[in-house]
RNA sequence: GGGUAGGUGCCUGAGUGGUUAAAAGGGCCUGGCUGUAAACCAGGUGCGAGAGCUACGGGGGUUCGAAUCCCUCCCUGCCCA
């Protein structure tokens, strides 16, 4: 099967530049294609998935997969779908995050090569490594004429920009530097094709138009639609806004496996075709059922999702976890070790610590008072015995058990283990 | 460089000397209904057990009392150059 086909069908293309062009030289061997990566956190995060699917998915059709850290473009600040400009970030912190987000790549993709049959080996490069060296004149002479301003205010970005806030000097080069990036991957790599998000469109037409005016070369892109919830948010945050990180220091497996079980059911669907290898046929099969027998296709997803970001042994815990947690009829039992867990110390239990500390230490409430707050509201739980008062010493609680299950919220739980 | 309008809580945005921990909406949280979904309904939403403390760009001042008045610095938009 042409790759361009699969993608069509798994509902990743929303734009492409030259369809049967493309098709065509996929047939040749592989193909070298790209996706920048915005360096700006300390990890990867949900929201990175949909790049990160386009580049393991052509991989695994044997074409050879550009990782481009954008540690350069990431000093310029993308402009697109802001209203105000970015942060400037420090470059000691960009090239953090670029050593992190290389470790968390390779789980996804193969930077031996081989792996899949023969494919090339992924590549993962910082564009920080030419773009810091430009030199200004030259840059404007050689790459600067050939961008239309006209062109440029034009745009959907631009446009915005110019009237709901301002747009520095700066962030106005941000498309310049970009498609100068896949004019250098054109040249240096022979890098034929781009892909991206399709909030990135007109920028990567930017780069396409460049190697065309600039060395008359015929190069490629698609961009895939760009997942929403169904409120509207892009994907990769949680209700509170917490990012979805991928580092499981930084945000749980348990959790990451609950951010997927908790999918709308309108997009089910989208999901399983965009983040998982699952065959059409079975997730057809999955979500052909209605109302709450979805909820299977969601365990799936969220199975898989799991499993590719922290590995099967990881997803199995939090599947499992979810099981005695809301599959009504068993009793969650603090006894297992595979929930969540913040250990207390005994010489603290013993001491002045009061429920609501306790809480707060397991991460379930910001601090006492909201603790109090959710007691008041009947959200709080000790091993499933509502608790109404949280002043009152965790020890007398504990009675003699050295491990709990708090819960706050019906969502929300921590097993709490004394040591 | 000149002129002008601004900078308020997670966000939008009221408020121009005390009754303002700061209207309203959104968001978020909890409860209800459910399917750990969506929609809907109700309550909550700075910290603190409390006295109280901290908050309206930064600093300084006037006043019994300031987000509100004055000075100064920083930042942003718009117009002119």
């Amino acid at each position: 099967m042409n790759p361009v086909d699969y993608l069509r069908q798994r509902g990743y293309i929303h734009d492409i530049v030259d369809e049967e062009g493309l098709k065509a030289e996929f047939e040749k061997g592989p193909l070298t294609y790209y996706i920048g990566f915005d360096p700006t956190g300390p990890s990867l995060h949900a929201g990175h998935m949909a790049t990160i699917m386009l580049l393991a998915t052509l991989q695994r059709f044997g074409h050879r997969p550009i990782a481009l850290a954008g540690g350069g473009t990431a000093m310029v600040g993308d402009p697109t779908g802001r209203t105000s400009a970015r942060e400037i970030i420090r470059i000691e912190d960009l090239e953090e995050n670029v050593a992190g987000i290389t470790v968390q790549l390779a789980r996804y993709l193969d930077f031996e090569g081989g792996r899949f049959d023969g494919n090339p080996a992924a590549l993962l490069l910082d564009n920080a490594d030419w773009l810091l060296k430009l030199e200004y004149i030259p840059f404007l002479r050689d790459i600067g004429r050939h961008f239309s301003v006209n062109e440029m205010l034009a745009t959907e970005t631009y446009r915005n920009r110019l009237e709901e806030g301002g747009l520095n000097f700066v962030e106005f080069n941000y498309r310049l530097v970009q498609g100068y990036d896949y004019l250098h991957l054109y040249r240096s790599e022979n890098c034929r094709l781009q892909l991206g998000g399709s909030d990135q469109w007109s920028n990567i037409l930017g780069g396409v138009d460049l190697i065309r005016r600039a060395d008359g070369g015929k190069v490629y892109a698609i961009v895939s639609p760009l997942i929403t919830t169904q409120t509207g948010e892009k994907m990769g945050k949680t209700g509170k806004g917490l990012r979805v990180w991928l580092n499981p220091q930084m945000f749980p497996p348990y959790d990451y496996y609950q951010y997927w079980v908790n999918t709308d059911d309108a997009m089910v669907e989208t999901y399983l075709k965009r983040f998982t290898f699952i065959r059409n046929e079975e997730i057809e099969e999955l979500t052909s059922v209605q109302g709450e027998a979805l909820r299977g296709a969601k365990r799936v997803l969220a199975f898989e999702a799991t499993a590719m970001a922290h590995g099967v042994e990881e997803a199995e815990k939090a599947e499992s976890a979810t099981r005695s947690l809301f599959s009504g009829g068993t009793l969650p039992s603090a006894g297992d070790t595979d929930l969540p867990t913040t250990q207390i110390a005994r010489t603290e239990v013993d001491g002045e610590l009061t429920l609501a500390d306790a809480f707060v230490r397991a991460d379930l409430a910001k601090g006492r008072g909201e603790a109090r707050r959710l007691a008041q509201q009947g959200g709080l739980s000790v091993d499933d015995e509502k608790v109404s008062d949280v002043n009152v010493l965790f020890g007398d609680i504990l009675g003699d058990r050295n491990a709990v299950l708090l819960r706050a919220g019906k969502k929300r739980f921590k097993r709490v283990a004394i040591v």
